[in-house]
DNA sequence: CAACGATGTTGCGCAATATGCAACTAAAGA
DNA sequence: TCTTTAGTTGCATATTGCGCAACATCGTTG
């Protein structure tokens, strides 16, 4: 499988854009890519006649463009899971007071396709679009276990939580697979617990995966039979209506 | 300005698979951009292998990868709503010949970020920066009516139509949030009328309000309805412009 | 069941194309 | 005004992407 140099190059671009809030310069495009500024400058102007980079007229820097905006809607627009799942979403956001999760997966990531929000003031605040990693999220984790091509390469920490050895994941997931929902105990966010749970197509396979995130202090251990009841209800009824046979 | 023919090329192919309902295969690729097989093949691999293209396992066909969701999340992030706004006050103010005002939520007061001036002698003066009450002002108003966090602390009397009473408030606003709109009879400034409407973001939540503000005599009640209709119109077309979906 | 057609992937030689260099332009500081 | 920083363009070179043809994989049909 080959990979034509100059197109990945330009996705590569596409990506920094992604991480640059302030923009970037040719030359920082050239230093990062390893190519001489012309080459960079090339590339830039490529994207941009196509509407994927934006060029500050003042500064000079680029930033992404708005064509991203269009194809992202297509995308979300013909994704049938998400409009079978949303009101599932608002069920379970109705039913159990809190913010409540669409996602799948994504170049090794949890991709957060839909949300509704808990109607308390004190909430987990999170955007459509974002990804998460996979191991410490509930979420992710599901996707993790449920999933043929998931995998995880790296496990950073982000709370003393965090589970960040292999072993000890895989211990993990394969429980998350027996029980058939996955928690997330303050793992990836201090003070915020979350659970999830998989979404099965028509063909058996799971497509996507529901949860649910709170404060610890509201999704509090003796709620969690009860949250986790209502999630996985709502789960397998959603994996029914897509035509699942389990 | 040389353009990379292979980057070109993906960006063609994404702009294809943009319009592509029902995915497209290799062949079809190959056809569109007079390229071989081959080509295409390795274009669209590499456009896959970055998370741009997804292929379906069984049909082999290839459609939008999730990656673009991501960035477009990033745009619309980084959106500048007045670069945004700023022409839609323009077409406010002149269809409605009356000052025109862009505001968004800070610190518990509306903060005018941009306006247009009226055209006619009799104006309303003010100044982008300012911060206005909540509690008496159109914008204000549709600000503490549709955003989460907005709160009102003090309602100080500024004319003797200023709500005051914290009851008459909530109800007011119940209402406006019923209508989509807010009015300010003479409540901040005697002898202003003002009217105001929300402004939504992609995610569904409103970002900021535009409105505007006219000398009671000319801001008439028999001309209101027409206005408002103007100003709605904007309104919704300026929140689809920024990708609200509504 | 074998032969066929439709679709996609891989190996390879060739030439088109992207690349780096260097010269040039433009704008911003000193 | 001179210097520095940042980006663009011309051009020669060889890297890279290209088409061709052979191969692989299905699904179909005689």
């Amino acid at each position: 499988m080959t990979i034509i140099q100059s197109l990945a190059r330009g996705l590569e671009i596409l990506d920094m854009l992604a991480d640059a809030e302030q923009g970037m310069g040719i030359g920082e495009f050239a230093h990062h890519l390893n190519v001489d500024k012309s080459s960079a400058s090339r590339l830039l102007h490529t994207l941009a006649s196509y509407g994927y980079a934006e060029q500050d007229a003042d500064t000079r820097r680029f930033t992404l463009g708005p064509r991203v905006v269009t194809l992202s809607n297509r995308v979300l627009n013909r994704m049938p899971l998400r409009d079978h799942a949303h009101p599932f979403l608002r069920r379970l956001t109705h039913e159990t007071g809190e913010c409540s999760h669409l996602a799948i997966l994504s170049q090794g990531r949890a991709l957060y396709i839909d949300q509704v929000e808990s109607p308390s003031i004190l909430r987990v605040e999170s955007e459509i679009g974002t990804m998460s990693p996979l191991h410490c999220t509930a979420l992710g984790k599901v996707l993790l276990a449920f999933s043929r091509h998931a995998q995880v390469d790296s496990l950073p920490l982000f709370t003393p939580r965090t589970i960040t050895d292999p072993e000890a994941l895989k211990l993990h997931i394969e429980q998350v697979r027996r029980q058939g929902y996955a928690s997330d105990d303050e793992e990836h966010v201090q003070g915020v617990r979350c659970i999830a749970a998989p979404v099965y197509g028509f063909n058996g396979r799971v497509v996507g995966a529901i949860g649910i995130s709170g404060p610890a202090g509201r999704v509090s251990y003796e709620k969690l039979p009860a949250l986790t009841e209502t999630l996985i209800g709502l789960a397998d009824e959603l994996s029914r209506r897509l035509g699942s046979s389990r």
